[in-house]
RNA sequence: GCGCCCGUAGCUCAGCUGGAUAGAGCAUCGGCCUUCUAAGCCGAGGGUCGCAGGUUCGAAUCCUGCCGGGCGCGCCA
């Protein structure tokens, strides 16, 4: 509806050669808004303010000659100059009553744009190591991750949606050393567990699942002789060691079958969490991968040739200083190894070479560090630096009767986004995630996002829709019908004001979602369909949409369906269901 | 010490690339069910937008400094 008022700014200014000049890049679309008083239109624009200094001109006297070049349009029915020369546009009901039949012919679509050839976006989120299951945590960064790629969507950009596993490192050896422990004392092999080990009860889960068939078990002391004590400060040396016994006992290929097991096990658990969830991913990315493939290798060849590394100390770095970072990072140890740094740039550089534009990494917030050191390897690597957009989510935090809900693995309170999930549903944890702003700390009311009542938002718009199902089948058991063209051509008989206050609020839903999806902003969503179900409660409860008159009658049921279409579109996006009843 | 994020009503938070009188929910108070679901609606009170400067026609929004809170600063992953 925007590009009504767009169009014809547009059509203006081109007629007007000395204000075009001085409008240079300016987009005419940056200076329309939506007015919050509507004793100023629709619309207004702000441009005659823009375009003063530059043209050197008294702003009200801009927007005088402005409105005169504007041609005539049935879509606007007044157009006024207010204040320091805002020119406000008050459009029509036949553009209101367009937008209403837009949104019904649409159904599904209405919202979405286009499809767009590029750029190509790839949407990195959750990433989260398989180690063990997902937490509170990480379930805020899958819904606003597959919210914001819903939202880029239906903006018309391709989006392929990737979980990075990091299923390689020395953490899936701890891993591995994790599961053979539980396993030997489920044998009758009691081994002092590490320190640094993984001891959730999943591990357990795990020995006792996983196919060891020509592994033989061993006794403690062919386990544990010459092994470094087990205290605090020997914890690496000690779990590093039983990895070499483990292997030495073993073989290579029997620890590398218990360790894959496990990972795959974690990783396949995750995945079903997270498809419950309503979270899908087009990829999941091995990390071991990377290696088998020679990509690291690969990226350190390009940094090389482009002299990017140098050596010291006997290990490679990366002068990530000349990038703006605060110090120079090391990829390759001096015991050869590659540090985890290596393969995150190699893998951003493999997203780039398989033909992405456009990268987007969601994390966690205490992984900002990281941000400008993989931009620095991409720029190094002759991409530049703002290929790659981060965004960074924040802590959650619980609360449950006004108390801090504490959340540790280690004492096994409440922690795992399963956990979340059957206390307070798919539908409330999807929406309270994203109801916040991604870069603020999320305080998350179990009481509220549980509760079926006036307090909590998610029923509240849900309710909205599931009304509108009841109309209805209000109608049916009634013996009515909808006579849809019938109401299309009575949309002149909708005058009250809650009629005209909901068609306004829905004809902004497309703006809304490209607003949502350009600033990675869900929450926008989550306010406007909070304000949209509000305009429409307060219309239901002002007037009867089964009225005795067939022509009001069908009109007002195709107010209703719009709305109904639209939250439903819009609960879609977030991920949450439109139920049809309550 | 350095870097990133945050500071808006009693509480939890919106506030779009700077716009017109700073908004919503909860909580508090007062109304509305013989009529499509009261999981709803209407109304009232409640603000030094952390503080101080600056930029400009205009600042909660941009810049600088300070105060307060969170997170991060490995040849870990």
């Amino acid at each position: 509806m925007k590009r009504i008022v767009a169009e014809l700014l547009a059509t203006a200014l081109a007629g007007l050669p000395e204000l075009r000049e001085a409008a240079g890049d300016l987009a005419i679309d940056s200076t329309i808004e939506r007015t919050r008083d509507p004793d100023h239109g629709d619309f207004a624009s702000n441009i005659a303010m823009r375009l003063a200094k530059p043209a050197r001109r008294n702003p009200r006297e801009i927007a005088m000659q402005v409105v005169a070049a504007l041609g005539d349009d049935d879509a606007v029915s007044k157009v006024e100059i207010a204040g320091p020369g805002f020119i406000n546009f008050y459009l029509s009901s036949h553009a209101f009553h367009a937008e209403l039949e837009a949104i019904l012919e649409q159904g599904e679509r209405y919202g979405r744009q286009e499809r767009k050839p590029g750029p190509k976006i790839h949407l990195e989120f959750v990433s989260a190591n398989p180690t063990g299951p997902l937490h509170v945590g990480h379930g805020r960064g899958a819904s606003y991750g597959a919210t914001v790629g819903n939202l880029l969507e239906a903006a018309g950009y391709p989006v392929h949606r990737e979980y990075y596993v990091n299923d390689a490192g020395r953490q899936m050896d701890i891993l591995g050393a994790s599961v053979w422990l539980r396993w030997l004392a489920a044998n009758g092999c009691e081994v002092d567990f590490p320190k640094g080990g993984y001891r959730g009860d999943y591990i357990r889960e795990i020995a006792g699942e996983i196919d060891t068939s020509g592994i033989d078990p061993v006794t403690a002391e062919a386990v544990t002789a010459g092994l470094p004590e087990n205290s605090d400060e020997n914890a690496d040396a000690y779990v590093d060691a039983l990895v070499a016994r483990c292997k030495a006992l073993h073989g290579e290929d029997g620890f590398d079958r218990i360790r894959q097991q496990a990972l795959e096990s974690i990783r396949d658990d995750i995945r079903a969490d997270l498809e419950e969830f309503g979270v899908h991913f087009d990829e999941w990315f091995s990390e071991q991968s990377l290696t088998k493939s020679n990509r690291v290798d690969d990226a350190l060849a390009v940094l090389e040739k482009r002299g990017m590394l140098y050596k010291k100390d006997g290990a490679t770095w990366f002068p990530a200083t000349r990038f703006g970072d605060e110090k120079d990072r090391v990829v390759v140890r001096d015991n050869g190894v590659k540090t985890y740094f290596a393969s995150d740039i190699a893998y951003h550089f493999d997203k780039r070479e398989r033909g992405y534009d456009h990268l987007i990494d969601i994390l966690g917030a205490d992984h900002h560090g990281y941000v400008t050191r993989v931009r620095a390897g991409l720029e190094a690597m002759g991409y530049e630096a703002d290929d790659l957009e981060v965004k960074l989510v924040q802590f959650v935090t619980l609360y449950r009767g006004g108390e801090r809900v504490q959340m540790s693995t280690r004492s096994g309170q409440f922690d795992t986004l399963r956990q979340l999930r059957a206390e307070v549903g798919n539908d409330a944890a999807r929406f309270y995630y994203v109801s916040r702003s991604n870069d603020q700390h999320l305080d998350f009311d179990l009481d509220v996002a549980k509760s079926q009542s006036s307090d909590n938002p998610v029923y509240y718009i849900q309710y909205a829709h599931a009304r509108v199902a009841s109309v209805f089948r209000q109608l049916a058991e009634k013996s009515l019908e909808w006579d849809q063209d019938n109401g299309r051509s009575r949309l002149g008989l909708l005058a009250e004001p809650q009629e005209k206050a909901l068609m306004t609020s829905l004809s902004r839903y497309p703006e809304v979602v490209e607003l949502a999806a350009n600033n990675r902003a869900p929450q926008h969503l989550v306010h406007y369909l909070r304000d949209l179900a509000n305009d429409f409660h307060t219309y239901y409860n002002a007037h009867g949409f089964i009225v005795d008159d067939a022509d009001l009658r069908d009109a007002r049921l195709f107010l209703v369906a719009a709305s109904r279409n639209v939250i439903a579109n819009g609960l879609d996006i977030l991920g949450v269901s439109a139920p049809e009843k309550m």
